[in-house]
DNA sequence: GCAAGGTAGATAGTAATACTATCAAAATAG
DNA sequence: CTATTTTGATAGTATTACTATCTACCTTGC
């Protein structure tokens, strides 16, 4: 029996809704693939229009630019990825435990099918380190906040943080400690690859080492009282 | 009397050394100006080169461009940071006391002189929070890293890891940990600005709950047995 | 089978960006 | 005071990031 869980996005982060067309659904996929071979920088929608075989004009009558394009990206990785943690964290009462199937899926460790309605989950992992904090480092976050386009961020750090306050009740920064737990992998993740000596994963870069550091790095906190 | 510490600066980092002519330390000094006014991103050569009362021919003199002058303003920091660190942990033996001295440092909390070398350091800061990641997160990162552009902040880790070391020896993520506490201080700080529910220090924007948040998660790590 | 409405393809064009080149003027160094 | 370097001024190119328009096509509704 096969699943379609069918991601509903936000419609502001598109012009023409993506999923409704072929050629939506293409420009998403292919738009993936660019942006992982050739980075958010150097693609432009010309590029995918060409690797596509259709034209710049299409793909702007979906999205209004480049960054929207990112955004959209980011936030349906999001939702893939609370929803993955709702399904396999369903029926587990120990919240130690819903983390650590957390930290999993945020190294995307085992993941058992790679392709997702077509999209490529190991492309989009890798956007999301490479190039997510794009998507809000720029002058008018103010402006796309106000628009919810980071909602599915949100959504998913107040999931977290609600995990975090079952296991330690009272604790006083469960949302920055889930919203940093997230950046810190993706981080080190990134640093492991490119800038190794940032790390302690040298070559051969090995992911349980870097598992292994955020564990400790997160239940620590979770396990020391606060003093003031 | 009066210090002046100049900072010798890795020659890759320019085509001409903007420290040692006028027109140069002015590009640097209005060039910090114009990125925390307007963001990297909307900045261009020419923009800098009018607010200056000079062309865009004559920044790229000594820049070769946009990106690299952000990766020279970026090092420029962490090698003012990793100076400020040392000279502030000069003669104390506690390394807890020197980390308590470094989360000051590193959220620029107490200032003496917002004006060093006529670099303005809050704008400088408010850079390194804001635009920092894209100097790394690029496709030529190798490439940059080849050159050596990113040793200050290496060095500036290494150190953070040594005195890590020095509180807990033996700990095996000290590099890890010291550049994770940087990103996580520079992320946080970001939310708390733009994205505050992300974070736990709603509005009113509170940095002394910040820096708790991040001196549980430092010491807090640093305490922890590390289990296999 | 056909009209109406919408989607995509094709071509063109614009303003801004990210540079490069050149030459003369001005500053400075020996 | 001359030689060299630095800056100013102007110009030009390729690419990017769009916007506009028109035609072909493809539904679907009747």
């Amino acid at each position: 029996m096969e699943y379609s869980v069918h991601v509903r996005m936000n419609e502001r982060l598109f012009l023409r809704d993506p999923e409704g067309s072929e050629l939506g659904r293409r420009i998403v996929r292919q738009g993936i693939l660019l942006f992982d071979e050739i980075g958010f920088e150097d693609a432009t929608f010309r590029k995918l229009a060409d690797r596509m075989g259709t034209k710049e004009a299409s793909i702007y009558r979906y999205f209004e630019n480049k960054h929207r394009l990112l955004v959209y990206l980011v936030a349906w990785y999001w939702q893939w990825l609370d929803f993955q943690l709702v399904f396999r964290t369903n029926n587990l009462a120990d919240p130690h435990e819903k983390l650590e199937r957390l930290l999993h899926l945020l190294l995307l460790t085992d993941l058992e099918n790679p392709l997702t309605d077509d999209i490529d989950l190991r492309a989009l992992h890798n956007i999301v380190i490479c190039e997510a904090s794009k998507a809000y480092l720029t002058r008018h976050v103010t402006e796309d906040n106000r628009q919810q386009l980071f909602k599915p961020y949100k959504d998913l750090v107040g999931r977290i943080a609600g995990i975090i306050l079952e296991l330690r009740p009272g604790y006083p920064y469960a949302r920055s400690r889930a919203s940093s737990l997230i950046e810190t992998i993706h981080h080190q993740a990134f640093f492991m690859e490119n800038l190794p000596s940032l790390t302690d994963f040298g070559q051969p870069k090995d992911q349980s080492k870097l598992l292994a550091f955020v564990r400790h790095l997160l239940f620590s906190s979770l396990a020391m009282p606060i003093l003031d």
